[in-house]
DNA sequence: CTGCAGGCCGGCG
DNA sequence: CGCCGGCCTGCA
């Protein structure tokens, strides 16, 4: 991988498998926009970036190398070895093979995990779109305005931020009834009831333990927090359309998640986050239903 | 008008 | 314990 300074944009070069659609539609991220040319802009910290992808070519439109360092090298995750986990993933896996060939240039973006914490209590027994709106609704009432290509954006409020609202705030940003969930856990965190510092340095077990003491928070979100938002790479949520690709695949049992959770585990171990995307994206791709 | 979405909670057997 | 109905809200 090598980067090249034109003009105001940043064009990484070989870059291992990449993909903007892939990376930013499967269901890992909601503040990434796809532009009217298919690429992409989001926010990230206080950051905003464009983003397009060809290839193993990555373009950052209007942006600066120091932030490229600072901020979207890591984000995106670039330094590592994918090719080596597919490989791994793929390795006595027909099932996988296939799956992994439609989602080749998945990324799992390094978010922050309050972030994630907030974006998967509102995505429960929700839809996308809707979670997209209500979280933006969320950075444009508490975050902070970014100007940037003479456009405003918001950041997603912090901790100290988010907890000045009201659970009456947190409905009227189209919430519903996980107003209460995101009123708790943000003052739960804040007022360090669960210490997010020390939620990082956990396993996933003990870690996905602490963070379901929110309340909203079970077993799927602390799940998709701490795999997008914590880097815990064992982690592999199970959602709807993990549970029918598991099924039509792995001939898993719809109703029985435990067991479901137990069979990644032991089958993909510390690459079950990776497992985990490209069954998503492929199920999501194929429209795979029971 | 019903049904339902990337789950979770609480009450019941 | 495991099971199951209900849930804000918006959209098909």
């Amino acid at each position: 991988m090598f980067i090249e300074s034109e003009d105001k944009n940043l064009v990484i070069k070989e870059v291992d498998s990449f993909n903007d659609k892939q990376t930013f539609e499967c269901g890992q991220c909601f503040r990434w926009q796809r532009q009217e040319d298919n690429s992409y802009i989001g926010v990230v910290n206080d950051r905003v970036t464009r983003i397009k992808s060809n290839n193993d070519t990555l373009v950052l439109y209007d942006t600066s190398l120091d932030d490229f360092e600072k901020v979207w090298r890591a984000y995106l995750d670039l330094d590592r070895d994918y090719s080596l986990i597919k490989s791994n993933l793929a390795e006595n896996d027909e099932v996988m093979k296939e799956a992994i060939g439609y989602g080749q240039g998945i990324h799992i973006l390094q978010q922050d995990l309050w972030e994630t914490i907030i974006s998967f209590i509102i995505s429960a027994n929700n839809r996308i779109p809707q979670i997209k709106k209500v979280i933006y609704n969320i950075s444009e009432m508490f975050g902070k305005k970014i100007i940037w290509n003479g456009k405003e954006y918001y950041t997603f409020p912090k901790p100290e931020e988010l907890v000045v609202g009201t659970e009456d705030d947190f409905a009227k940003c189209g919430s519903g009834f996980r107003a209460k969930y995101i009123k708790a856990a943000s003052q739960m965190i804040h007022e360090g009831v669960i210490n997010l510092n020390a939620v990082r340095e956990m396993s996933f077990d003990e870690s996905s333990q602490e963070l379901m003491k929110i309340p909203g928070v079970g077993i799927k979100v602390a799940s998709c927090a701490l795999l997008y938002g914590g880097q815990k790479y064992n982690a592999f949520p199970v959602d709807v359309w993990i549970k029918r690709i598991m099924h039509y695949f792995y001939n898993m049992d719809m109703n029985n998640v435990n067991k479901t959770y137990e069979f990644a585990y032991d089958k993909f171990g510390e690459f079950g986050g990776f497992a985990q995307q490209y069954l998503f994206y492929y199920a999501r791709e194929k429209q795979i239903r029971v």
